[in-house]
DNA sequence: TTCGTCTTTAAGGTATGACGAATTGTTGTA
DNA sequence: TACAACAATTCGTCATACCTTAAAGACGAA
């Protein structure tokens, strides 16, 4: 049902081709820890000749990269991966990446973590500033949700949808920002979520919370907006919590060979 | 007392030379809106033409700017100008862009309300959390701070040094990853909003203000931790917003030819 | 006309090979 | 021992050629 990566919403990256193996193969193998940090990577005629590639394209993979904060390129010492702190996590490609290599499961707590504390506060700033696209947005979100009830994955998009029109609500250009950069890895977490909401009250109990966060919204009623908004974010930590507990769900997504 | 560009602490980017000036060239004309969103970009000759360089250096440098989401390459189409909401505003090239156009105070209102929420709730986490280095900083930066009354550019370096290191006690990746791309940004707020601010015993009262969210975090007093961050957020925002109506801020760090 | 297919063509994508620049480590000299 | 000159290594830049993609126009059939 999909294409072989970049599993749902298209690659906005617009790279593709060589260059984009070289980038995909590499970032993978570092956030997979597979060379650690102070490590050199090859020389860029070594990778050239390891991927079959000319030295420019080489090049050019390793500026992303280095943009990325994966990796720092200094003249005449080599190519050397960095400091995971140096890594931008604000990247959608590296959240796949910590995803795909199976360490994807600090990384979503502490965006949970992160999301506790965002978003009731942009609920609260949507329930002041929201405009009447931004209603009608998150009224069709819910209803998405509600009609499917029954497709877990179209249900994902839908709640997805509902948070990402909250944060474009704030009118905060960090927070939308923000937003559409853990869009991704979000709809994953969604759906690794579901797994452990048994049977279809749970589901409808979960769409009857959004909508009191939207109707709050609607209201003008910011404090509620954001309490509730809470209890949404929750509800969600302890279904995540109990899905990483009962199975190995990291690694649900195929992995390419290289 | 600095040097041309990268005002104070060094860069980070490791990219020198050439492509550095095509990036910054071509990055501030497009935050500055010289550019408008959907326009092109001349073709990848042309621009090597233009700035006397070859197409590789170039398109290196492309590739760096359409890393940081503020341009589109397509093959066939040309390169050209994304919306600004892909803009990854998360980097700290952007938004010192954005200060260097004069576009900056948009942005850092956005900041100013993203840190009011933010930084309660990244206090009140290093408040059960943080270990003893973590604590040393804390308090290292509130001595500093005491110490650089009379200094504003180290009051404001201290400053920013107490907020980092209480995103970095907060042990949350996000809020880590958040003070370090922001604080360059940050640094130039803090010395913006230090205008505002009349007199020595205004500045004490800050140091105080800090204090009591040190010694409120020392103390595992989470919820009084997160109260008085948010004072000092509070206090930060109206001094800038009062030196931001009595001047032109925006454009105090020349801007270099192209 | 309208639709589908083919050809042209303009842009970025990749490949080579050469030389330049920076930094480390070494070697040589005071 | 200390310092200065040098060589070696790796990324940085250049020039040129050719490949690939996809827009846009040309052509032809329904």
């Amino acid at each position: 049902m999909d294409n072989t990566y970049e599993p749902l919403s298209g690659s906005r990256s617009s790279i593709r081709g060589l260059q984009k193996t070289i980038i995909e193969s590499i970032g993978r193998t570092i956030v997979g820890g597979k060379i650690l940090p102070g490590e050199f990577l090859p020389t860029e005629p070594e990778l050239g000749a390891n991927y079959n590639v000319s030295r420019t394209s080489v090049r050019e993979a390793m500026r992303v990269l280095s943009a990325k904060g994966l990796i720092e390129i200094r003249q005449k010492i080599g190519t050397r991966v960095q400091e995971p702190e140096h890594w931008n996590i604000f990247d959608s490609d590296i959240l796949r990446w910590h995803h795909e290599e199976g360490r994807g499961d600090a990384v979503m707590l502490d965006l949970i973590e992160l999301r506790q504390i965002l978003e009731p506060a942009a609920a609260k700033l949507a329930a002041n500033r929201a405009n009447m696209d931004q209603h009608r947005s998150l009224k069709l979100a819910i209803q998405t949700m509600q009609d499917q009830l029954d497709s877990p994955e179209d249900f994902a998009r839908a709640d997805l949808d509902f948070h990402l029109a909250v944060y474009e609500a704030s009118q905060n250009s960090f927070l939308l920002q923000f937003g559409s950069v853990v869009s991704d890895f979000l709809r994953r977490v969604f759906i690794i979520q579901q797994q452990a909401v048994r049977g279809r009250e749970a589901l409808e109990l979960d769409v009857q919370l959004h909508n009191e966060v939207y109707e709050a919204i609607n209201r003008g009623d910011g404090q509620l907006a954001a309490d509730t908004m809470l209890t949404v974010v929750l509800e969600g930590k302890s279904s995540l919590i109990e899905a990483l507990k009962s199975g190995a769900n990291s690694n649900d997504l195929s992995r390419r060979g290289e």
